[in-house]
DNA sequence: CATGAATGAGGCTTCATTCAT
DNA sequence: CATGAATGAAGCCTCATTCAT
């Protein structure tokens, strides 16, 4: 740990514990007790925690849909990479033991004025839902319409396999909105 | 509001708070000014922050139910009454400006160690699973097994709208949801 | 000091601190070190720094006023109680070594949002003013223009003499401004 | 700006700040941001933020007192000059929005151990107090002891309509002390 | 001279909770 | 039941300064 600079401590450092323990149940003390950093050096990096949350949010943007990207790479068809997207959250939600989505949960208990952060959640979906659609609209089978409105439906399908999973600490959720997928795309 | 008692005004007054501002941006001293209430007859009421948090779901869980079974009673068949529970939600959810699920928001940025929260969570999501099996199991166009897989996708069709319309701010998502239970009920 | 509440044992030291360190040099915690109270105990009686400061300024002016009055209380005529002000002076600023004025020392160097402070200043300031036009109204020589203008003339021998005196740790600068208001009330 | 050196220019910055926001309130940081100045050159150049407030006392009283002797210059005999100098506080401070005296200013809400600024105002003080002591020494109607008394006086006076302009925020204190001058030179 | 990383100390404020009256 | 005093711990952030490049 202590070969990496101290930006990279600390976003290393906030990003396990925003992402485990919770972003408002994360401080900056305990932030810079486990980075090994003092805590003035943390705000020459970053203006304020919350620039700390954005720069985890984006580090994790980066690794989730690099991830995604390989992980559906096995599959040759746009719809079977869509399907095997579901295998994809089975894969990460069992590996961190359903803690659900960074995004997500960064959202839903956040202060008002904390638009800097809800911006990346906007973004990350977005771009999930892009790629989706993308995706959907390679297949010949589907005209421009149908792949939008087919690609909002297996957006939300992973929207819900997530939180749902993450409420029952328990993987049948993702499984079952994998069927879901698999019945709307024919 | 002064009509009620203590403990009332004090669930009246949390929940509000809690589920429009949030549980950790929620402070004690904020519940009891704003129920006009003293500091300690509130903890003789309950033990602590999190029991109120309990009281406040358990009686948001009561509404919530209740007002799905009025919404949906307009409908005569069990499979209309789950394709309009999408029309609740979008009534729900546009009234309280997307402020989405009193449930997931509290349990994805909450301590580690406040399980009777999370209890609280998994039964309400659980009793809507119920509710809605037991709709699908009513129709006679489906085995039982059919009835358990098409509910658990709706229920995650349900819970991706409610997270997704949470972060858009839109009404989209939940319509895109209807849309996929249409399908997937044939 | 003990024997004294929470709030009082507050404003006694954060008095003595204000004034004889300065209000920026003066942190919380010293405040708190020295009163023997717990941190939220101060924030339980005090909104803000700036609130415990108003607490200061207000005890202070009435003591202050107290102080002068009866000191010039020996005096029969009212202009005898003008001069007999600059008395007051030397007594007071050299007990205390010459530290200035509570009210312009708080205000030259204050940060811009604390209004309440300023207004304590003004506020203080005014009241001599008053006294000092009261006390010359009353003197059948002067017209009641007369009057006004000499008193504000005094006053501004007053605040001559405290800046420079502290200025200079001498009290010199007393004694001038005494002569010169023997000068101007003839 | 750019075209000034590293030491001007850092001089220049903090002399605004420091007058216009208060010592306390001008961080190193906002000085060097403004100045455009890295912050080891600004440390190679000052030993310490009180070197810079030394550095910016001095530059203000070479311009203060140049700009007080142009301006008394108009008047042709010593005492007109010191009458006038009331005309050029009035002239200052109206422009700076009674901002106040920089030495006043300073020096009331100071560390215990800032000696080094403490003198600059000390110094200040006795130059403007020998001025005007040898203006009125010139006066052939006064013996030097009443040019020393008057003189004292007038310094008064000059403080006095400073730090009261600065606390009511308008010039007639100055007005006020114009005339005591006027009554006391006769 | 510029750059900016790194720091220890301290800034002011709020938290949920307990306790005495 | 109401009142609110008192608390320890922790919250996020800024200070002037030093140092290595």
């Amino acid at each position: 740990m202590k070969r990496l600079g101290v930006k990279e401590r600390i976003v290393e450092t906030a990003s396990d514990l925003f992402y485990h323990n919770g972003y408002n149940q994360t401080g900056i003390n305990q932030i810079i007790a486990e980075a090994g950093v003092a805590k003035a050096s943390m705000y020459q990096h970053f203006r304020s925690k919350e620039d700390i949350a954005v720069a985890y949010l984006l580090g994790r943007h980066a690794i989730w849909m690099t991830n995604l990207f390989d992980f559906v790479s096995t599959e040759d068809t746009s719809k079977g990479k869509v399907i095997r997207s579901f295998d994809y959250l089975i894969d990460w939600l069992c590996a961190v033991e359903f803690r659900g989505c960074g995004w997500q949960n960064i959202i839903t208990d956040l202060p008002n004025d904390h638009d800097k952060i809800r911006n990346q959640a906007i973004n990350h979906k977005n771009q999930i839902r892009n790629y989706i659609h993308t995706l959907l609209k390679n297949e010949a089978e589907y005209s421009v319409e149908q792949a939008g409105q087919l690609g909002d439906q297996v957006l939300i399908l992973i929207e819900g396999a997530i939180i749902l999973s993450q409420i029952q600490k328990n993987k049948w959720p993702i499984l079952a909105a994998k069927n879901a997928a698999i019945s709307l795309l024919k």
